[in-house]
Formats: structure tokens, sequence, C-alpha cells
DNA sequence: ACTTGCTATATTGTCGACAACTTGGTGTTA
DNA sequence: TAACACCAAGTTGTCGACAATATAGCAAGT
């Protein structure tokens, strides 16, 4: 679903922003009659764009009760940075045999604008940038199940605990470097040592979250 | 979702197993009337359960057009056993330190009916035993999106590549001894050591049905 | 013969109404 | 007072009908 197209994709995509975004808040209940009237669609819609974010683990539902956000725990945030070491260790992995040269090239120039902004004394890591960074290497991996489960499950509710817990990425100067010597090995074609890099990258990540959070 | 309780449970499941067990063939189209004469459901129940097939990636849908069951394939089998390498790997990462001592014994106890079935002259691995065995572990590793994703998506389809493509798993004797030493890493509690042997133990698997299949 | 555009048909998407279920409250009884 | 049964209100689950969209077939024109 690259473009959203019927009633239902709309709803989900507005609904799913809501809740990532904070506006509506983690742990409450969706009521949907009170969706249906503020998103101006029918019942049906809603039940379905409610079933897809249960898919997605944004949601979850309980059968003639209802739907409540999840909560967010750091227990929650830590389960999930352990899928994210898996699945993104196996993506650089991937990606080291499967990227065509040219899209290791394009990988190459992105990390180059990345430095050239840190030289520029802009602080490494916006979150644009980085996410652009790890969306390359895992579509590089040319695996459906791992692009769709990151893209479509994981990356969501990433983002939804950096965005309520309101912690901006703080680890600036040291994590590009951990993506360019990432990058080296993808060059390498060294299937091995792209995924420990980026598990590593990943563990670093959520250690220094942990850190800051409990 | 441990008991099915509404219609639409009910119908996912069955439509489920269908399809797993091939009495719906791979590739085919999905028609919503269709379904819902055959099942005695409305439409809105045969459309929530195809949903939710979409997001186990048993069908795959386009708007306004409609769903087709999934297209079996070498790659797409391929593809499959990465993400379990990946998955399952973590899992027994996690089920090294999460599983408590009871649960250990019980999955030693476990082994140890596997290993009289294998005396008594009984092959090793029928499919139930296992299943069982992988699940235990993954179940140990207490981390909910693991659980979710390993046995409500890529297990199912696991299980449709190898009705389908008709292989029961041959390796008979060697994965017993290879399921032995995962427990004993385990009992260990040596987290790494446990990853990388299930990692091995899935990443033989794989190899052995691609020597057959290609 | 090949393309183009229309139409008929069948399928999916959406809706509003009804049925089934959960929950909180009330009243009765030991 | 505590426990139990029952009722009422509100929510979710299911249904059949209607609207919107895609597809196949036919007709006309080049």
């Amino acid at each position: 679903m690259s473009q959203p197209i019927t009633a239902a994709d709309k709803t989900f995509i507005a609904l799913r922003d809501d809740i990532v975004e904070g506006r509506i808040e983690a742990g409450s209940k969706l009521s949907e009659t009170e969706l249906s009237t503020k998103f101006a669609v029918s019942r049906a819609v809603i039940r379905e764009a409610i079933n897809r974010l249960e898919s997605c683990h944004i949601v979850e539902r309980k059968a003639n009760v209802g739907a409540r956000v999840v909560a967010l725990s750091p227990q929650g945030l830590i389960e999930l940075y352990q899928v994210r070491e898996s699945l993104e260790g196996m993506a650089a992995r991937l990606a080291a045999t499967n990227m065509t040269d040219e899209e290791i090239a394009d990988l190459s120039a992105l990390l180059q604008s990345h430095f050239d902004e840190v030289k520029g004394g802009e602080s490494y890591y916006q979150e644009a940038g980085d996410v652009d960074f790890h969306y390359r290497i895992i579509l590089g991996s040319k695996n459906k199940h791992l692009i769709s489960m990151l893209f479509d499950g994981i990356y969501h509710l990433v983002r939804m605990y950096r965005v309520q817990l309101g912690m901006a990425e703080p680890r600036v100067t040291t994590a590009y470097d951990e993506h360019k010597h990432i990058v080296q090995a993808i060059l390498n074609r060294d299937a091995e040592l792209a995924e420990m890099l980026m598990r590593r990258h990943i563990l670093y990540s959520k250690n220094s979250i942990e850190h800051k959070l409990l």
C-alpha cells in the first residue's frame, strides 16, 4: 500500500499518526462510534483501521470489549529493540550480498552528505537522516518479510516511543562512525561483519536509551 | 486470541487452515461472496478474516480488485528461513537468560522423551515434536513481539510450504543432536552459544530443504 | 486486423440498522 | 453487611443493501 486508496486506507494512516504522535494518548480506549464521527466515516471503516492497527501491535483488542492503544513501558521498549537488533542485523547481512553496486554508491553518497552536515556543525542525527540510512539497508536486504515487518510494524512503534517519551536520539557523533563502518562492510561484501556491526549499533542505541530511562 | 470467540475468529482460523493445508490452492483468488456462502456468514466477517490473513502474509490484496492466496516459490521459502534464523536465534538467546529453571527442566524432559522415541526406532521428527520444541524456546524468550511474529505469522507460512511442497522434515537424527546442544547451552545460561546453535540448526534445515528443491 | 471507447456485469468498498455481549448498578435475600 | 441475581445502558459484532470501481466483451472507426 504505497498510496492510500480507499477510505479505510486513509483512516488507518490518519489514526495511526494520531496515536504515534501522541494526539491520542497511549493506553486510552478507542471507541468505534466516537472515531466514526471524528473521521466522518462509517463504523465498518473504523473497524478495518483498528484491525490493521492491531496487526501492527499499536492497539490491543479484546473480543466484545474493545480496543485500547498499547501502553508504553521501559520493558516494552527493550523488547522492541531486541527484535530490531535481530531483524536489522539480518537485513545488513543480506544487504551486503544483495544490494547492487549502484545502491551501495547511493548509500555512500547519503552518508557523505551526513558527514558534511556534521562538519558544518549541525548535530548529526536529527531523526530523518538516521531513519533514511536504516531504510536503505533494510530495503537492500531484498527480503519481503523483513521489509514489511520493520516498516509496517516496528518502526512506527519505535517512533511512538521516541515521540512520547520525548527523546531525540542523543548519540550525536558516535553514531556517524558506526554508520560509516557498516557501509564499509557492505562495500566489502562482508555479510558477517555487516550484521555484527549493525547489531552492535542498535545495541548501543538501546543501552543509551535504557540508561536515560531507568 | 487463544480461544476463538467471534464468528470472524472462527472463520479466520478455518480459512487459514484451508489455505495452509492446501484445500484452497496457492495463488488462487478469494471471492468474498463465494466464501461468505461457503462459510455461511456475512461478507463483513469474510472481509475481516481476509484482512487478518493479509497481516500474516498468507494472502495479498489489491484495492478494488481483491485478494489472492500467496504464490509459493523457492525464493519465498528462502526468505522465510532467513527471517526464522534471525528471530529464532534471538529467541534462543533470550530464552537462555529468561527461562525459569522449571521451564528448562520441562524442555529437557521433552527432549528426553524424543530421545526415547528415536531409540525405539520411530524416526525422529514427525513434525509435532519438532514444532513443540521450537515453541517452548520461543515462548521462553518472554518477548511479546518475537512470540507473535513467529506464532501468528511465520509458522503458518512455513507449514504451508511443508504441506504443499510435500516435504516431511527429512533430517532425522542429526536434528536431535542439534536440539540437545541447544538445550545444553540454555541450561548453562550461555546466551551467545544458544543463539549461534539455533541459527545453525535453522540454517542446516534451510540448506537441506533448498538442496531438495533446486 | 488492430486499436479505441463504451457498456454490461461482477466484484469490492461503504453504509446504517439490528443482534449479541459486557458492564455497572439496583434490589433482594440470607 | 455480603452475596447473588437481574436489569438497563452502552458498546461491539453481524448483517443485508447500496455505491464505487475494475474487467471483459462488443462495436465502431482507422
